[in-house]
DNA sequence: CTGAAAGCGCTTACAG
DNA sequence: CTGAAAGCGCTTACAG
């Protein structure tokens, strides 16, 4: 097969373009032998200056990126990062994913996305197995299986690097990413005590994600405040889902003595009241605030535009990957992975 | 350090739990050489019955799962399966994984997710980089991405397997997933016409999305079996958003001769027209019906629930990956995977 | 600071 | 039908 020309601003150096350098060309090229190649790639300290240098410009003209996969064989182990997930919102996993690709792009790893189910018997030896035999690099994990203490447990057992975003401290500072849904909750208590609300109902979540608990004891702290205490008949068990929404705003929208606003565990479940309200002739917020909470594309989409607490979930997938890969989150310190209010038009004063 | 127990149902094969067994522990637990294991792996017919059965036995009893990197590494190839896409939304992304996923369970082969921005100036250098350096086995293009022949020219000269996703053949058989948005729609004009629309609106998706143009021809393609044809002054150019459809919307209903259906070209549009027919005090679907296109999730949520058109997207996705791993697919002949309309509230009969 | 040897766990190419 | 040798492209462990 003839050799193909030398591309533009690539030398000559005796690699031909369809066959990729490798460390040896590299090596020959340079003078040097491929140990020293491989000290160079690994930013190892104790190479010369010059031979660096010298390195460092084969490598350039040559374009030689070393193979990932022979790479991690000798390792014994590999750059991939995992994302290991069981939350069904679509716009949560693919926030997740946008963050982490933006802390990963140029550093050579890739992202293996790994959906679970975590009512399944064998969850945790699927999630071992997959990363035994792929020998992930790390993984992140979000909720609810974040959540899992016995797949921590192999995490630490089988000595792959983790991060577990949720909303309460589960693990070591450095295994963590705290969302802090409480502070949510509170905010959206807050807000609704500012609109003169003293009856406030609330939809929860589903009881194996530890957000659901942590959204509602934020609402009850800020009820504290204002000197109010969650009523019990006010409270409907959801699961996060638009049909359990409904049908928990359908019950308590149709208690004698209603709410005058209600705080949804999610945007889905929002989304559910605000057509429940509707089937029962009650308008939004006229006769009833709707607050939810995350902030996903559907809170704007629907009539009318809901209040939320918004969720930056792809910062947070960031900080994540950058916890993961070693690099100090750039703001570990700051808040700015905080759910905050975003006040839209669901939410209005208490009628009188 | 200490040999832990053998666990039940595993036999003491000399190779410890801690360390995963390798060909080479098959191999003389099998008394054969790593060659003949190897032939097994790999499904090589040149194997004695009897030799077979005994190394079978072995990989049963020691657990062992050939490293994917290792072979990777001598085939030249990796055993990882690309997604690269540039569509933004959520619902689409996912269930496109969900559907790559449930073919590629059990199959060895792992995803690996990579979007891209298609206005990007090194976007084929990019993907070319990404494909290389990885090895991947192959790739699933979604559209627009899907619809770049420069693209698809990168596969075949680096000797990528791909897939294409698109609304239309751009390729041979063998690399297509045809979605034929045409027929959805066709289905579309079917359905108003049905109600007695003659004064249809269209609100098109960006152009660079060949499915843009494939919806509007099968919208006319109906309009003129029912001796219609789409009216210029009833066309706005919609980017796929939200806010395109509303501000798209809010032209068309506000003529003095205005539509009395609209069809855009996606569910997030016609959610958009939604809010901006209840500006004007319209009343969907009595004074104007919508109608929009995907049938994600939104679609259920926005009041009234939208008619729209049903793409099985995760059902596309497993169509790409059993295509790709080389299995026929389950139902390529069969017209699963094709649009269909789904009628919920937001069409209704023509306004006399 | 640098290198020759051995090895990571597989497969290819060649024999027999 | 089966195997010994060489190799995929890197790194570890050991020397010097």
């Amino acid at each position: 097969m003839p050799r193909k020309p030398p591309t533009d601003g690539e030398a000559d150096t005796g690699v031909s373009r369809t066959r990729r350098a490798t460390i040896n060309d590299v090596a020959r090229l340079a003078g040097v032998s491929k140990k020293t190649v491989s000290r160079v790639i690994n930013a190892s300290p104790s190479v010369q200056q010059a031979t660096r240098e010298r390195i460092e410009a084969v490598i350039r003209e040559t374009g030689y990126v070393p193979d990932p996969q022979a790479r991690g064989l000798a390792f014994r182990r590999s750059f991939l990062i995992g994302l290991i997930y069981d939350n069904p919102n679509p716009q949560y996993v693919v926030n997740m994913q946008l963050g982490l690709l933006d802390a990963m792009r140029g550093s050579g790893f890739e992202l293996v996305v790994h959906p679970c189910d975590r009512g399944s018997e064998t969850l945790v030896e699927d999630i071992r197995s997959f990363i035994e035999r792929q020998k992930l690099f790390g993984v992140v994990l979000t909720p609810s299986v974040s959540e899992d203490e016995r797949v921590a447990e192999v995490m630490r057992e089988i000595g792959c690097e983790y991060i577990r975003v949720a909303s309460v401290t589960v693990d070591a500072p450095g295994h963590m990413i705290e969302t802090q849904d409480r502070l949510g909750g509170l905010a959206a208590a807050r807000h609704l005590i500012s609109l003169g609300h003293r009856r406030i109902g609330f939809i929860s979540g589903v009881a194996t994600f530890r957000s659901s608990h942590e959204r509602r004891s934020g609402l009850e702290e800020g009820l504290a405040e204002g000197g109010l205490s969650l009523d019990p008949a006010l409270v409907a068990e959801g699961a996060y889902t638009f049909e359990s929404g409904q049908e928990c705003a359908r019950r308590l929208l149709s208690l004698t003595d209603r709410p005058t606003a209600i705080f949804a565990g999610n945007d889905e479940m929002a989304a559910g009241a605000l057509h429940a309200a509707r089937e029962l002739g009650l308008s939004v917020p006229a006769d009833v605030s709707i607050v939810g909470y995350d902030d996903f594309q559907i809170a704007a989409r629907v009539w009318p535009p809901l209040t939320t607490i918004h969720t930056p979930t792809r910062k947070i997938g960031r900080m994540a990957a950058e916890k993961l890969m070693g690099r100090e989150a750039s703001d570990t310190a700051a808040e700015g992975h905080l759910p905050t209010l975003v006040v839209r038009q669901s939410s209005g004063p208490a009628p009188v």
